[in-house]
RNA sequence: AGUCCUGUAGCUCAGUUUGGUUAGAGCACUACACUGAUAAUGUAGGGGUCAGCAGUUCAAAUCUGCUCGGGACUACCA
């Protein structure tokens, strides 16, 4: 790899009048599309050294928020940290193209309905209109990517709905075929009317499906037939006796077919009347669930005195009936609109089921055979006939119709919407509308067949986009046999490493522990079609793998007339693809099965079909198989991730030619190694966004006032990214100021001075040894900084690596070593501590850059090229392009870290004694007395003195020993050590500790043992905490063990040379205030006032050197310039450029 | 209904894995200071029943159980 050829072509660095992120992101942009970055950063890395990401298709049907610039940045970063670590990443585009959303909004457009289609509209023009319809956004999408830094191959994406795409999907799919994992069903189903299809289990599984409704429900009551088997329930008893059962679902109970109990259930015959009719009835219900259904005061009272209409109703418990005892009964039909022969001998009759509980209803279960999963197994179990009217084909077709209305057999209710929600608002708001299953109740109520009807809220599952509730409906579907490999799913599952791990062991691991078969059908229009043809009777079935098979299909169709021609498909959707009319072994015409398949199929078969695999690119495809890094929204854990795992499991079993792949690249079979799934977006009161609500935050705006960097450091710096965030658009702000604003400060501060030295780093480098402590010392900060972000990378952990940043360039670089080293850069008494100064900087702000370059790419970016492209140290064009910093161990030096946290803390007490004495900072003093607690203390304080000294404008430290006798000691327990030994005493032992006084200390710091609670325990040095406490006489601080004194005697020397800071100091101010430059030489005239005299007198050459005064006179006659103040004495002062 | 996550200052979050006696940071607020990084900075201050209750322990924000609030997931529970 040839190092890219970049010459330094600049003299100055660039200054800035202010920070603007805003402007630096398109500047940025701009370079990186003219220069060609992203694609450097991928020719730049060896294709030997591939880490391969798979991007998530976004439809592009709708336009992207604020919770998309979330989510890229998340898989921006990993990208290009691993570009930075010298990995080539490639990341391919792409769109989903295909699914409901398309249709309903091309529906919208056209203002037509799925009955339309075929009628008003051909399906070509619908298809075409969806093809259309499905790219609407794309401008704004590849807009948003660019602005936001997103670096992802927009050129090339792939595309589900191009007929390579589908071809390879086509071929996945005759792959399980071939192992028969693609089978035909008629199972009840979660089905959509207003969509008209089916939904797959994890469609029904998208966030806020499940929504709270409140239903009619009703109790009904089933007349058991009196016979042999039932006689039992008659003796003693001289009215009817009905089965009660509840249901939440009424317009199920024309198809009622059987009632299920527990076996093991307990129920109870009572006696009582029914409370819309007064009938003297008697009913069975599960025993524990009589209070649910009748008052306590009713039980026993007098049957003799009830009128029709009291609130309280008698009722009698009459006799205890195990569920077994009530298994085989028969009962009348309820609702007897369609009955034969069959049903009349075969079904209304008592079955057992397992799924039947006493937490609701009454503890027997209204089955229906066609309207539930769980009813549809119970039934076929025990052999039940379900409840069916023939249509005009003479096919067995339910009760409710596909549209979700009743047939006509059901008289009373023919062609009313058995849902509510199924009627248009203007239908419902129609005075004396009824949904249908309060007319239901009405009836049975009447008709002495209700025994309770009442609202009651539950959740229900909807429709995920067009919003209403869904059937359970009996349908004819192609399912995948993903039970197949669920304990591969399962196990495999356990290498992918989930971040966060709950998610992967918990609601992914979960979901596949409960797998059931997916469900693939969709009958719709705009989608992947299925690939299978069958004889119209059913016989014979081809599944087709590829365009080449279906071509030379159709030349025997062609041959045997079926038909036409010279036929070629030009498009694989419909409706041309149902054009295609296959021949048979026996020469009969072969149809293609109408339906489509699931969406998520599409996505989720990405990994080979974005490569046209096995067709094309097999090497493509080996490069990058399995993903290394996929991260998607926590809603796709049930969507994309699952059915990228899906696919790879069946595949590792099913497809010779993937075999052939895992064995080579050594994978068991997954289609991701690490994913991260992300929390949501939330406004600032944590609230979804929506448009409802109008919280939505537009990512575009945003990104044009504070920049795109801002927006993604805020977000991923202020909570980790599988944790909501609540996005406050103050928080940006926030940013701006605390972290970009500080690290521009920094930069600012050094070009202002680079530039007047023209420091352009062509000097030798300073030896790390040579270079004061404070250079060491952020030095060796920088290297733990560099290792410490690295692994939280490593880790996709890129909060913590955000916030690390954050924290060393705010408290230590900024804060500490810059405002330390201020004066080095313009008044170095030695060039070579200067040029120190100037290469440490310039290293932390390189070594910066680079770090923070995967979150906030444009910032630094302008950070490195404004630094590189004047010093050409580095031979790349781009941060982009450069290496991740290596850490250097040799660097760090934690004795002189921990050093350097005590010269701060030193100075924060001194700082703070000054404040509570009121002296100035610019006040010199004499000097602090440290105690010290033990010799490696004073040793390294002695080196960190300067420091100390400067920042807190002392003259001197002096250490005192405690032998001195003057230092008043406070002990503490310390509570881990004394723990293990004195465990239950440890109230009496701490309480004997904290009672010692100066004696007993100075015994046990000298002896190193005394004892407590008459000698029961001996106490080390090591099991308290002994600390200075005072200094008597003198102002005291203390902070954890440190304690500071200072002593606070103005001598008058110390006074005079207050008094010349403070002239320093505003003389700096005019110097200022007149717009000097910094290095313009002046004459100076002041006053001679008496106050000051002596004091400039003694101090001249400091003076004159810090405000780079070539001449300084006392002038008695002065009588112009400008009048500062200085401890209330007015002054005159005159400069003058020289 | 069950499962999981979550609750720490007005706001955003550390700390909880491995219990240790003054619970931290930033923002915001108040006061003072500093002043050739200055739309910056420093120092100090107010602000906490660590959601609540109970338990384990010498010791609980931290471990356990229960309750409450928020969220996600699971469930056709009729």
């Amino acid at each position: 790899m040839q190092p890219l050829k970049f010459e330094a072509n600049r003299l100055m660095y660039k200054e800035y009048k202010q920070l603007n992120l805003s402007q630096t992101g398109k500047d940025i942009l701009e370079f990186w599309q003219q220069n060609g970055i992203f694609e450097k950063s991928i020719s730049s890395r060896p294709a030997t050294k591939p880490y391969t990401f798979y991007e998530g298709p976004p439809s592009a049907n709708g336009m992207p928020g604020i919770h998309h610039v979330m989510g890229r940045s998340i898989k921006d970063i990993f990208c290009r940290y691993k570009t930075l670590k010298g990995y080539q990443v490639k990341r391919k585009g792409g769109w989903d193209t295909h699914g409901l959303p398309i249709e309903l909004a091309v529906e919208k457009s056209l203002g037509i309905t799925k009955d339309d289609i075929g009628k008003k509209i051909s399906v070509k023009e619908y298809n075409d209109a969806c093809r259309k319809e499905v790219m609407r956004y794309t401008d704004v999408w590849n807009d948003l990517t660019e602005k936001m830094g997103y670096w992802v191959d927009l050129e090339n994406p792939y595309v589900t709905y191009e007929n390579e795409y589908i071809e390879s999907l086509w071929w996945i799919l005759q792959q399980l075929y071939k192992k028969g994992w693609l089978y035909k069903g008629y199972t009840v189903q979660p089905y959509s009317p207003k969509s008209g299809t089916g939904l797959s289990s994890h469609e029904l599984n998208q966030p806020g499906t499940y929504k709270m409704v409140k239903d009619t429900t009703i109790t009904a009551q089933f007349k058991v037939k009196r016979d042999g088997d039932s006689e039992f329930l008659f003796e003693g008893t001289n009215t009817d006796v009905f089965i009660l059962a509840w249901t939440t679902t009424p317009w199920t109970l024309p198809s009622n077919c059987a009632l299920a109990v527990g076996e093991n259930i307990t129920y109870v015959k009572i006696r009582t009347f029914n409370p819309y009719t007064y009938t003297p009835v008697s009913v069975i219900l599960a025993k524990d669930l009589v209070k649910k259904y009748f008052k306590a005061e009713g039980e026993n009272a007098s049957f003799e005195d009830y009128k029709g209409g009291d609130k309280i109703i008698p009722y009698k418990v009459e006799a205890e009936i195990k569920g077994s005892q009530l298994l085989g009964l028969h009962y009348e039909q309820l609702m007897p609109y369609v009955t034969n022969e069959d049903l009349e001998k075969n079904a209304f009759r008592v079955i057992p089921a397992d799924f039947v509980t006493t937490e609701d209803g009454t503890g027997i279960v209204h089955t229906a055979s066609v309207f539930g999963a769980d009813d549809f197994r119970a039934c076929k179990e025990n052999n039940v006939p379900s409840v069916m009217v023939q249509d005009e084909n003479g096919k067995d077709v339910p009760l409710v119709d596909k549209q979700g209305r009743f047939v006509e057999e059901v008289t009373d209710y023919a062609g009313r919407y058995v849902k509510e929600e199924y009627y248009s608002d203007a239908e419902r708001a129609v005075e004396g509308f009824k949904p249908t299953d309060v007319l239901i109740s009405i009836k049975l109520k009447t008709e002495n067949k209700a025994f309770d009807v009442k609202k009651y809220e539950h959740s229900y599952p909807h429709s995920w986009r067009s919003d209403e509730p869904i059937l359970y409906y009996p349908l004819d579907s192609w399912f995948i046999r993903t039970t197949a490999v669920k304990d591969k799913m399962v196990e495999l599952n356990k290498t992918i490493n989930w971040k966060p791990e709950s998610t992967g062991t918990g609601r992914f691991g979960n979901w596949l522990e409960n797998l059931v078969d997916w469900n693939l059908s969709r009958s719709r229009y705009w989608g992947t079609p299925l690939p299978i043809w069958r004889e119209e009777n059913g016989g014979e079935e081809k599944c087709i793998g590829s365009i080449a098979e279906l071509n030379a299909e159709i030349e025997k169709s062609i041959a045997s007339g079926f038909m036409p021609a010279g036929f070629k498909l030009e498009d694989m959707h419909r409706p041309y693809v149902d054009d295609v009319i296959l021949t048979s072994a026996t020469g009969n015409k072969m149809l293609r099965e109408p339906d489509l398949i699931d969406v998520w199929f599409d996505s989720g078969a990405m990994p080979y079909a974005q490569w046209h695999f096995p067709f094309e690119n097999a090497d493509a495809f080996k490069a990058a198989y399995p993903a290394d890094f996929i991260a998607e929204g926590v809603d796709q854990t049930r969507g994309w991730f699952f059915t990228l795992h899906a696919i790879a499991v069946m595949l590792s079993e099913a497809s010779d030619e993937i075999k052939a792949v895992n064995a080579e690249v050594g994978n068991k079979g997954i289609a991701f190694k690490n994913v991260i799934s992300n929390g949501l977006v939330l406004d600032k009161n944590g609230n979804k966004m929506s448009k409802r609500l109008g919280n939505g935050i537009d990512p575009f705006e945003t990104i044009n006032q504070y920049g795109a960097d801002a927006a993604r450091w805020y977000m991923i710096s202020n909570a980790a990214p599988w944790d909501n965030l609540k996005f406050n658009i103050e928080g940006l702000d926030e940013v701006r100021r605390k972290f970009f604003g500080t690290l521009y400060n920094t930069y600012s501060f050094f070009v202002l001075y680079a530039n007047i030295d023209k420091f352009k780093y062509e000097e030798a480098e300073i030896n790390i040894n040579d270079r004061p402590e404070i250079d060491r010392w952020i030095i060796s900060l920088l290297n733990t900084l560099s290792k410490e972000v690295d692994g939280y990378y490593a880790d996709f952990e890129p909060t913590k690596a955000a916030r690390a940043v954050q924290e060393f360039v705010d408290v230590h670089f900024s804060n500490w070593f810059i405002r330390l080293s201020r004066r080095r850069f313009w008044r170095s008494d030695s060039t070579e501590d200067k040029l120190s100064a100037y290469q440490t900087l310039y290293t932390c702000l390189i070594t910066i850059s680079k770090l923070m370059s995967p979150i906030a790419p444009f910032f630094a970016e302008r950070l490195y090229t404004d630094l590189n492209s004047v010093t050409g140290k580095e031979q790349f064009e781009s941060v982009h392009l450069a290496y991740f910093p290596v850490y250097n161990p040799e660097l760090v030096d934690t004795a002189l870290e921990e050093r350097m946290q005590l010269a701060q803390d030193i100075s924060s007490l001194v700082l703070s004694l000054r404040k509570k004495i009121e002296i100035p900072v610019r006040r010199p003093l004499g000097k602090i007395l440290l105690p010290i607690l033990d010799k490696d203390f004073m040793e390294q304080v002695e080196k960190v003195k300067d420091l100390i000294l400067s920042e807190t404008n002392i003259k001197a430290i002096e250490y005192i020993t405690d032998t001195a006798g003057f230092v008043k000691k406070k002990i503490k327990p310390n509570f881990k050590a004394l723990g293990a030994k004195v465990g239950k005493d440890m109230k009496d032992v701490a309480a004997a500790i904290n009672a010692f006084g100066q004696d007993e200390i100075a015994k046990l710091e000298s002896d190193g043992n005394i004892p407590v609670l008459d000698g029961k325990y001996s106490i080390l040095l090591s099991d308290v905490e002994i600390t200075a406490e005072d200094v008597p006489g003198w102002q005291v601080a203390n902070s954890g063990k440190l304690t500071v004194a200072l002593d606070v005697t103005v001598t008058e020397g110390l006074k005079q040379e207050g008094i010349s800071r403070e002239l320093v100091s505003k003389i700096q101010n005019l110097r200022k205030e007149k717009g000097f430059e910094v290095t313009d030489k002046i004459n100076v005239r002041i006053s001679d006032h008496p106050y000051i005299r002596e004091a400039v007198k003694n101090n001249l050459s400091y003076i004159c050197a810090e405000i780079l005064a070539e001449r300084l006179v006392l002038d008695s006659q002065l009588d112009e310039g400008d009048k500062v103040e200085i401890d209330g004495i007015e002054i005159l002062i005159v400069i003058s450029k020289n």
